[in-house]
DNA sequence: CAATAATCGTTCGGGCCCGAATTATCGCCA
DNA sequence: TGGCGATAATTCGGGCCCGAACGATTATTG
């Protein structure tokens, strides 16, 4: 959200709107870049490295997951990548359908469906995951070596307060 | 994308798959954190303060922007939003479909549009945007007093570098 | 001053996204 | 062993999301 504007600009105008109001505006400068970074570099991903394979974010990480742990129930796939069922569902449909991956009933739990990868599948990540990698280095480079693991540790603890 | 493994377990399934393969593990952490993250808290903010509003996240953005800077430009509040004019658009539709926001052409260049919220959208915003900050403010409290400043930081490195 | 290029917001098509409802299966236990 | 609550994945409806194509307006330029 702090975008065009600096900080304080938006702090101004924010304290214009709700006048003495205590607000905390540390915090809304993390979430709003936590989602403006986040944003950024999905996009930037998809538009790079994605758009030759033709994978959207949502595809890839299902395709990553199934790939590092197959086979894989689907509802670990959609743990893992932090989207409900009901999303991985049409994911999965769609991968499937390109002949990226399977779907088959567990014969240990007829409720439950594991997902693998086909050849073709584990050909596209073993050549794209490199690539992948690549980009997110160039990507995390600008940040200090010594902010580095002080931020993977911040997120981490973001993440935890949510759940 | 680290879920349910530790990361170790992770980085040996990787290698697993792309034998002696030069990667950068502490990149990867730190972009599949900061998508965990982002998801987890806007999931959070979703299901806690905008669901009272029947508001979704880049609805809530939309209303925000248009609130502080008044009237604006739709191009502006796509940009400081981080969506594509495409998505805007339908979220424009939504919103003032729903009373809380309104759109002009603008007098000086008939391409644009102009924003303003209706008393309606200003009430709601008003009421709604100190909910919200306060649980931001529980989320990053989570964050060390030293640690919150230096992610902020590498947030903005992160959007930086994809600029 | 007209043709042409640039820029704006919208629409369109396809895909992601979620909560709620649905269907199928499992585990428990009387 | 039959019923019943718990758990799985899927489907459904509504909304977000993007790139590309489009029509309208403004700016540029020969």
């Amino acid at each position: 959200m702090a975008g065009q504007h600096t900080l304080a600009e938006t702090e101004g105008a924010v304290a214009a709107r709700l006048g003495g109001l205590e607000l905390d505006y540390e915090a809304m400068a993390v979430t709003s870049n936590l989602f403006r970074a986040a944003n950024a570099v999905r996009n930037h991903l998809e538009r790079t490295v994605l758009a030759n394979a033709d994978l959207t974010w949502t595809a890839f990480v299902v395709l990553w997951v199934a790939w590092i742990w197959e086979p894989i129930e689907t509802r670990a796939i959609a743990a893992e990548g932090g989207f409900s069922k009901a999303t991985l569902s049409g994911v999965l449909t769609t991968l499937e359908g390109r002949g990226f991956l399977t779907r088959e009933r567990s014969p240990a739990d007829g409720r439950l469906v594991l997902v693998s990868l086909t050849p073709s599948g584990r050909r596209l990540m073993k050549k794209l995951f490199p690539e992948f990698n690549q980009e997110e280095r160039n990507i995390t480079r600008h940040i200090t070596a010594a902010g580095l693991p002080q931020t993977a540790q911040s997120l981490r603890d973001l993440i935890r307060a949510t759940e």
